[in-house]
DNA sequence: ACAGATATGGACCAATCGGTCCGAAATTAA
DNA sequence: TTAATTTCGGACCGATTGGTCCATATCTGT
């Protein structure tokens, strides 16, 4: 034991992870990122390794933290299934409205720019959507023994179908933030649960 | 006039197009379009403007091409409107399973990495995502005129949601490219129009 | 054949990229 | 106090980036 770090391991990295969703990978450079998590070339290298390795880091966090998070949302909402299910697709609606920067999804984002090229992304990825598809297809079930969603449908068809409808709506989202024309589509999406 | 040019512009176009949508804007450089276009760095600029510039033209001839002819096959399909918006749906899952590269779409493509900073990519995305939405219109209502879509649905959300279903696929295939779950998915989308 | 105009390849540019390295600073254990 | 250990800032590196420029080649109109 010697000199101690004069950072936060978790806080630089979370500023890391903030700056790679915003701005994507290669945009992001070593420069924003020294600056944005406040340290020296020499002790990001030291701590969390090449500009790669560190994008990985971030996406773990990522999914560990963000979806998380998300998943805790759609079982909090579960007095009725699907109120923890809209929940979400509301969650999102709202951030990609919000006055900030719609940068989406981190998981999206890393999926589109990256995962056909690069294979430790792409398992990430698949990561962290399996993650979302996981907590939906936790509400389906439940709704499915209250008896909100008939019991014959295939919950685990229908997290998949949710979870790529949300990613969609994500997408179209980035170009076109209307709230009341992605509001009918969520209406739509949803529906498909009757 | 005097010289001719040693190459045909609209090939050349179409290489960059290519280029740019397996790779993305910032990870093609311009030696990576030099090499695949098949000329110097100074017919580039001379003929194409900066890199920029040129990646704008891409998204310009996506539009007029390759979206085209996707509105196209809804409307070839169209003894029956289902089945046009079906086709939509397996040509895409043909292409992002298909031996290649997992490329998806260049609009979405665009959307995820630069709209959010760039306008006027942002714009061109909207475009696209515009035109797939009216190829879907146009089936919708031709539906509804045949009686096998409810007359009382609202045509444009329809199209709005299945524009944003298909891109939320592509998605999906990214990182997942599994036939058969992505035909669950594609099943109940197609549901959602009874 | 010649003059004018345009296209071409490649040398060249400053800036930035990701990454390395080292001397100085800061800490703990003895 | 000193030795050992680790972190830190920033100089430094070669490679690559997007972009400019010019001498040369190639064409058309006369």
């Amino acid at each position: 034991m010697a000199r101690p770090r004069e950072f936060n391991v978790e806080d630089a990295l979370e500023k890391a992870m903030q700056l790679f969703w915003a701005k994507g990978y290669k945009a992001t450079s070593l420069s924003d990122l020294t600056a944005a998590m406040g340290l020296s070339k020499s002790s990001l290298y030291d701590t969390f390794g090449p500009k790669h390795e560190l994008f990985l880091s971030a996406m773990d966090r990522y999914n560990e933290t963000v979806a998380a998070r998300r998943a805790a949302g759609v079982i909090d909402g579960a007095k009725d299934s699907r109120a923890g299910i809209a929940a979400v697709f509301a969650a999102f609606l709202d951030e990609m409205l919000g006055a900030g920067e719609k940068r989406g999804c981190f998981v999206n984002n890393s999926a589109v720019e990256l995962a056909p090229h690069d294979a430790a992304v792409a398992a990430r990825a698949a990561a962290g959507l399996a993650h979302l598809e996981e907590a939906f297809y936790g509400a389906v079930r439940q709704g499915q023994e209250a008896g909100d969603i008939a019991a014959g449908r295939d919950a685990r068809a229908l997290a998949r179908y949710l979870a790529a409808s949300l990613n969609g709506l994500i997408v179209l989202a980035k170009t076109n933030p209307e709230r009341a024309a992605l509001e009918e589509v969520v209406g739509i999406v949803l529906a498909a649960l009757d």
